[in-house]
DNA sequence: GTTGACAGCTTATCTAAACAAGTTTATTAT
DNA sequence: ATAATAAACTTGTTTAGATAAGCTGTCAAC
């Protein structure tokens, strides 16, 4: 069960995607929000500070929480949110191809924690998938998931959603990742899974994963044709200091 | 002058980088922080749970917030900063070029709010702007600044820092981005402009930036050479619904 | 009509306090 | 010695209240 100010949050934010509220329009003020709720002030505010992260609304002194135009976010890339569930959020069908599983893996310890130096490597159960969207495979993923943490992974969780493995039936919390998107030259993999040609480029997004706990689990190379990518994101202006 | 929990947030944000709280150690409790700061507990948590956000602690209950890798944002995409206050904080020398400025220019009105359907235009001052990294042209920057907002840009503003006229000399307060990146082929401006060929792919970061009254007035393009451009995210994943 | 002061709304920040829940350490009972 | 218990820490959530500051309309004075 989540708390009062996450299902404050969530509720506004069902009535801001169905039009409850709409674009251009104030949300009820704070006060108005307590008596709407049955809450205390500052617990409405944390659901509105949520919002206004996510770039749903934005919050203007003397007048009111304003919804602004949220963008969904794109297929494949953004937070931390796995394939299955994009996919489901955007209605687009999809496959899922496992083409390589191998549970006895080893990969550099410093692909989790890139403190340099220790040349020790660290077990881990690699997996490799391509991702067919309409009937297209756009994407190769390469997942490296800690042994430590993960000691027997089953291939039928990779060959479902991992992340939904992850969760719900080892209950493990997900709480955080690093990403770092750069572009290559396709290699001879690239080209043989994803059927295209040497003057294609791979946007690639490498990532880590951690835990609650702060320990990372999994190290994912995600491989997607360049002309299939894109990636959106919100972001706020910080107060720079200089 | 900034609020409590944003100066506290600083304070242990300098002593993070710092390595007064080095990596893999707590931050002192928050109780601690209050008696240290002379704050209420709320206030500490403030700036804890803004240090969270950006990846610099993991918070982790019954136990404390523990300092956690933090990558610094990569050269030159990221959050909302600009070009040069990224160039000062990596240490890179940089030069820009404005090879086109246009004062009287007009943007159809959907680059700024995609609601689609009027074909009306804004007029906008348009800048192109070359950015030199240690000799080589990597970015092309593409301006449509709403004259609505700002009447009279001068072309100095643009050959030195937009975001440093819009906010130190006319006050303006900038709030938040939406951005989107995509891949695309060269087209013969970027060929010309980076010297590149045209097997060479362009990274295309578009962003419309808006103010904290809500009020959408800059639309940029930003053209990087497939081959320099990184973007790093750190990203919390949220609860699923479903 | 224009201006200025004000009241009544809004959000922003901060405080103090209470209780819940997870972790660690010390103590006690077996 | 071992195991259960309790105490003392930690963060998580919520409440109620105070003060500050921005916005808007009203109303009186000019």
């Amino acid at each position: 069960m989540l708390n009062k100010s996450a299902l404050v949050y969530d509720d506004l934010k069902q009535k801001i995607d169905q039009e409850v509220y709409k674009l251009g329009t104030y949300l009820p003020s704070e006060n108005q929000l307590c008596a709407l709720y049955g809450i205390s002030r500052e617990t409405g505010r944390k659901a509105l500070a949520g919002l206004a992260d996510n770039g749903y609304i934005q919050k203007i002194r003397g007048k009111g929480s304003l919804v602004i135009e949220h963008r969904q976010y794109a297929f494949p890339v953004s937070g931390i949110v796995s394939y299955k569930e994009l996919a489901h959020k955007l209605n687009v069908t999809t496959t899922n191809i496992v083409y390589e599983f191998e549970p006895q893996a080893s990969l550099p310890y410093g692909s989790f924690a890139s403190l340099g130096g220790e040349q020790t490597t660290v077990p881990v159960t690699a997996i490799k998938r391509v991702r067919v969207l309409n009937g297209e495979p756009d994407i190769i993923d390469k997942d490296y998931i800690l042994k430590s943490v993960v000691p027997n992974l089953p291939r039928r969780a990779a060959e479902d959603s991992l992340y939904a493995y992850f969760e719900q039936e080892l209950g493990l919390a997900i709480s955080y990742a690093t990403k770092e998107i750069t572009m290559e030259p396709a290699t001879a993999e690239d080209r043989e899974r994803l059927h295209v040609d040497d003057s294609m480029w791979i946007a690639v997004v490498r990532s880590v994963t951690s835990l609650e706990d702060a320990r990372a689990f999994q190290y994912t190379e995600s491989r997607h044709r360049a002309d299939k990518f894109r990636f959106r994101d919100f972001a706020r202006r910080q107060p720079q200091p200089f």
